[in-house]
DNA sequence: AGAACGATCGACT
DNA sequence: GTCGATCGTTCTA
């Protein structure tokens, strides 16, 4: 199966950040394939950004899956609570990422719909917040700590650019959708960081 | 050892 | 719009 190799992650964040978007994020789970379009990303670089975890190189035990080679996952807990899922990006060395802040489920919608909410039925309002957040995203794919530093090359966890890819059948293009960008979510204290136009998302395009 | 904080979410006014 | 939940990570001492 298809797959973005190393190379794809090996290069400027900013720049990963906005190709990834409608490429689609593949989860293998007990056998079953979990896929979505990913539609939401945020770019970290940890040379020049305060909001990055490993800014200024800060290496710990949990940053120090930013320093591997690119196309590794960094999965952090946060808010005790929830996981967020990003991709390591740049030259080894370089700690930086890419956030995954959001997916439309395009493949195994029952099993995330399960991971997401159980046995609650579903309501129009669990459907349109059904992955639209980094947090909603790990739980629908059922990826937490022990997903932490899974190599993207490998067949668990990968990215790529069409459904055939995984042998699915293509769905139709999205139509009167714009690649939009603007500063990022829940970052206040990064000072000068915080406005760095470094979210980028697809939207359908107003009227 | 103790404290503060957080790349969030969902319930509620 | 506000606010509380909940706990690993990190820093301070």
């Amino acid at each position: 199966m298809a797959r973005l190799s190393r190379e794809f992650y090996n290069g400027d964040t900013v720049e990963i950040a906005r190709r990834l978007l409608g490429k689609y994020l593949v989860r293998r789970l007990d056998g079953e394939l979990l896929a979505g379009r990913i539609t939401e990303t945020e770019a970290y670089v940890g040379r020049c950004d305060k909001a990055c975890h490993a800014y200024g190189y800060k290496k710990t035990p949990r940053t120090s899956t930013l320093f591997m080679a690119p196309g590794h996952a960094y999965i952090y807990f946060i808010y005790g609570m929830y996981h967020c899922l990003n991709f390591v990006t740049e030259p080894e060395g370089e700690p930086s990422a890419v956030l995954i802040r959001a997916i439309q489920p395009v493949a195994g919608a029952d099993t995330m719909r399960r991971l997401r909410f159980g046995d609650a039925p579903m309501t129009a309002y669990r459907r349109k917040n059904f992955s639209n957040g980094p947090g909603k995203v790990c739980k629908a794919l059922s990826l937490s700590s022990s997903e932490n530093k899974m190599d993207l090359t490998g067949d668990t966890l990968f990215v790529c650019d069409t459904l055939a890819d995984i042998g699915l059948p293509e769905i139709p293009p999205a139509e009167h959708e714009i690649l939009r960008c603007g500063p990022r979510i829940g970052i206040d204290y990064a000072e000068e960081a915080r406005d760095f136009p470094w979210r980028f998302w697809l939207e359908k395009e107003e009227t």
